[in-house]
DNA sequence: AATGAATGAGCTTTCATTCAT
DNA sequence: AATGAATGAAAGCTCATTCAT
């Protein structure tokens, strides 16, 4: 007698993320998922109500996963500077977009949007966790910034943007050191 | 490409474009875009070779309508610093954005990509537009940037994030102040 | 610019009338119908919203078209017995049944049963029309009977009866007249 | 045909017999005959071949039981008349649709018809059991009757139709006496 | 013997596209 | 040119059946 097997519902997450980020929804074949997968076409409905649930678990694991490591790289060390911890945060979004480019692109599909409460949910986590750190930025006077809620949601839009526009070349390296160049200081004349 | 009756055809791309922002391109029915365009559903047809095809005229006279504005507003007058042209390209990005919110929407879609060789294309433009100012900021002594390439990049996505995912409250004016001020020196603490 | 064509509803109605006699639900194909019908299968999908819905408008209709039939042959004569009646309510419904085996073994369905509330309504009237036969009998003290009601129940149920069981050899004229004699004398001795 | 444990098998039918008279055979998934019973889904195919076999099993255990019981019934006592038969016949039927309303109700399914022969079979010998019983009271000079064969479908098809369509409040006991009576004499009026 | 996870044939249904009017 | 009825390819999904445990 078998159970459930949770390997198994990681490997169909997996060829899905694969398969949805390589073309649009409705071009992927829940048949090319479950057979990328390795399993019948009967078994994802076994993991997953249907194609549409499928794709939001896809997006809400995804969703987890960043802000979980965003979490434990963040909450251990409470006496970095806010400019520490939003570079680590820059720096794990485009590591986890550099290692997970289906995922990332996904996460921030803009036309599949509010229909799912726990990603718009997952969405707001991440942000909030941003929000703060700048907040405490500016608390400890390092940080100016007059909308910390809109800052927030630019940088993970940053990090798509170098990600799925930017030229494809860039190490994550250069892309982390840039976007949080601009954060630091934008891109007016550096004086002495 | 002058068609029986131009209004039509606009019809037909505005209802398109409303739909296709609102909802995924698979759950967008050719009925229900001919239906809000009150016509008939073959009408469609003898504007536009098929669904896809629509679809990627939407994105393509999108990107070729901002460009223009841009062009229009940026070529006039060629004693304007740097910054007042990045300025006005913020700005116009932003009223146009206001204005056509599905347009942005679908113009940043990263899940459609680069299948249309003609989007790209136009996408290019408004970088290539962009990273020219940038770099005549450089050039100029009022800006400095290590990868002018990707801050084009940048631009139109910390736009379409501030629509898409920010508070719906900001007006086009604070939006645009707040994009133009983090390019302008980050967030940082600004001390005299 | 087509309309709608009642002649094409008719065409499919009949077909899976000849169908879903002929075999159990589920093994009645709809691509089966569609092509028995001359249609293609999307067509069916115009004139009837699935399946089930299909199947039930062809119980419907059955059921109409003989209460329609019994109404006009029962309706204009009013000077006829009770007997003159019920034997033509009989002679109706056989030779309906021999018409159309089909819709007669469709009707008497008792595993689709009261799912459909317009049919459980159809098939009152009907058994409404024959108790009523019997009652005026009873008042005009040609019959006599403690159930109508029951009784009306049992005579559609005879005619199914010898359909769908009954040697396949008997004339229609055999069935009503085996019918009505039972009904009217039952089985017992006849003496003089 | 003794199978491992034969009260699982006696679960099985049960449960399914329920089912099956409730809602139409494609309705009833085996997951739920399954549930129903108490068992795995693999072991209903332990004590059944497949899901047709399940349902033909049904019916002709179905028969089997009626024609057994009415054969105990019967075979006794041989000076009985030809009426105090059918009269019992009658009682017994509706006597074991009252106890298993499933069963009858698919025994007298004519919509899943001649396929299985073993049931045509069983079928047959309950409509013989009758008709010999009519007969013998033709010969005796009690009944008088063109058509024995006939009659002999019409008496489980009365039954049906009393236990399906007629009103549920009728007592085991006025139906069997309706059917005899009607039998008997019609419902022609009765004179002295 | 018993189970229920796995499977995939096969069904229903949708919807882009065609085409007669 | 304009229409919407008609079509059927193609997809989602179900569920009888199998089989590893």
């Amino acid at each position: 007698m078998q159970r459930p097997d949770e390997r198994k519902r990681r490997d169909i997450i997996g060829a899905a993320a694969k398969l949805f980020a390589t073309r649009p929804f409705h071009e992927v074949r829940l048949e090319d998922v479950a057979a990328a997968a390795h399993v019948g076409k009967g078994t994802v409905y076994i993991y997953f109500e249907n194609k549409d649930e499928l794709y939001a678990s896809l997006r809400r694991e995804g969703f987890a996963a960043v802000v979980d490591r965003l979490n434990q790289q963040i909450n251990g060390d409470d006496g970095q500077s806010a400019w520490d911890v939003l570079r680590t945060i820059v720096k794990e979004l485009v590591s986890f977009a550099k290692g997970h480019p289906y995922f990332f692109q996904l996460m921030r599909d803009g036309l599949h949007p509010q229909r799912d409460q726990a990603i718009v949910e997952k969405r707001g986590e991440l942000a909030r966790l941003i929000e703060r750190t700048i907040r405490r930025g500016i608390r400890r006077g390092e940080m100016c910034d007059p909308h910390p809620q809109l800052t927030a949601q630019f940088i993970p839009s940053l990090v798509r943007s170098a990600m799925v526009f930017g030229p494809s070349d860039l190490s994550a390296e250069v892309i982390t050191t840039h976007i949080v160049r601009i954060l630091g200081g934008g891109i007016g004349r550096k004086d002495a």
